[in-house]
DNA sequence: CAGCCAAACGGGGTGGCCCCCCGTTTGTGC
DNA sequence: GCACAAACGGGGGGCCACCCCGTTTGGCTG
C-alpha cells in the first residue's frame, strides 16, 4: 500500500516497527502535524532513518492509520450484508472514528496518486452506496466521492468531538427541512 | 473586534496597512499557514513589528478577512428580508466564499473568546435560521452552531473547489434520500 | 566461523520558521 | 526645536524538515 519494497534486513523491519509505535503515540497527542524529529527520537533512531523509511509525512501517517482504516473497511463490508446495507450507519461510524483519531481525518483526503488511506475506503463505500441506491435510500446522482468528502469535512471540523461529528453527519444525511 | 487599542501614531497606522496588504497577498497564495516572516519582509518591516501589531497568527488572519466577512454578514441581513429568508442560499454563498478564500475556512472556527471571525457571522446566521424555522424550512432542533459547523467543515474540505463546496452543501441541506 | 560488502544507520549541516529582548530611531505635543 | 514615550528592527534562542556522507552492521558465502 505504501512505498515499501521487499522488506530486506532484520534491523530494517525492527526499526520500522519502532518508528510506527513512536509515531502512533506522538500523532495521537499532536495530530497530523506531529514533529517527525520527536518521533525519531522517541524511537531511539536518527531522523534520517525515519526519512529513509517514510519519504513523506503522508507516507508515515498512512502507515500509522493503516490498521484502523482496514478495520473500517471490513466493518463496511459487514454492514453491506445487512438489510438495506447500512450506508448511513457506516458513514456515521466512519465520521466518528476519523473525528476522534487525531490526524486521521486530514490523512483521508484523496491524494494525487490515491496511494493514501482514501483508496482503501473508496471501494467499500462504493459497494455500500450501490446497495443504498438499490434500496431507495440514496439518490443515485450523489457520487461516492461526494459522500466521502462530506464525511471527511465533518470529521476534520469535528476533530476530537464525536458527538458533534455524529450530529453533523445525521443532519447532512437527513437534510435540514422538517420531515414531510 | 481584534486587539486594536486607540490607534496612536501615524507610522503605526501606516505600518498596519502595509502588513495587512502583504498578509492578504501571501495568505491568498499560501493559506492560513503562510509564513509570518515573509509577510513582514514583503511589508518592508521587521518581524517583531508584525508580532507587535498582531499578537497571534489568528489575530492577523481575522484582520485580513474582516472586510470579506462583514460583506457576508451584510448579505445575510439582506437575504433575511426576502420571502422565506434565504438561509439555504446564504449558506451556499458562505460556503463557496470561505472555500475559495484561502485560509478563511480555518479562521472561521469558533475561538475560545469568540473574538475571531466566527462571532461576526453567528448573529446573522441566527436571524436567518429563525426566519427559516418560521417558514417551515428548517427543523427547529437543529442549532445555528451546527449549521455553521457543517458549512465550515465543507468549506475546509473543499478548499479551492467552489463546485465541490456547492455540491456538498446542497447534499447536506436536502439530505441523501430521494425526495418523497 | 571469518570475511566481505551492500544495506542500513546517524551525526550534523543548511536553511527556514516563530517569538521576543533590548538598544535605537522617530513622531508629536509642548 | 526639544524631550520623551511610542514604535521599530536586528539578531539570538529554540524548534523543525530534509539530506549528505562517513560509519556500522546483518547476513551470505566459502
Amino acid at each position: 500500500m505504501t512505498s515499501q519494497q521487499i522488506p530486506q534486513r532484520a534491523d530494517w523491519r525492527r526499526n520500522r516497527e519502532r518508528l510506527l509505535a513512536a509515531a502512533a503515540e506522538v500523532v495521537a497527542r499532536d495530530g497530523a502535524s506531529a514533529s517527525l524529529e520527536e518521533i525519531a527520537r522517541r524511537a531511539g533512531l536518527g531522523s534520517a532513518t525515519l526519512h529513509r523509511h517514510f519519504r513523506s509525512r503522508e507516507a508515515l501517517l498512512t502507515a500509522v492509520f493503516h490498521e484502523g482504516v482496514e478495520r473500517l473497511a471490513a466493518r463496511g463490508r459487514e454492514l453491506n450484508e445487512t438489510a438495506g446495507g447500512g450506508l448511513a450507519v457506516w458513514l456515521e461510524e466512519l465520521t466518528r472514528y476519523t473525528a476522534t483519531t487525531r490526524g486521521l481525518a486530514v490523512s483521508l483526503r484523496p491524494t494525487v496518486d490515491d496511494s493514501g488511506c482514501h483508496g482503501m475506503l473508496a471501494d467499500v463505500a462504493a459497494e455500500l452506496a450501490a446497495t443504498a441506491v438499490r434500496a431507495g435510500r440514496l439518490r443515485p446522482e450523489i457520487t461516492v466521492d461526494d459522500l466521502l468528502a462530506l464525511a471527511n469535512g465533518i470529521a476534520i471540523r469535528a476533530e476530537n468531538d464525536p458527538e458533534l461529528a455524529s450530529r453533523l453527519l445525521r443532519i447532512a444525511i437527513s437534510g435540514v427541512e422538517p420531515r414531510t
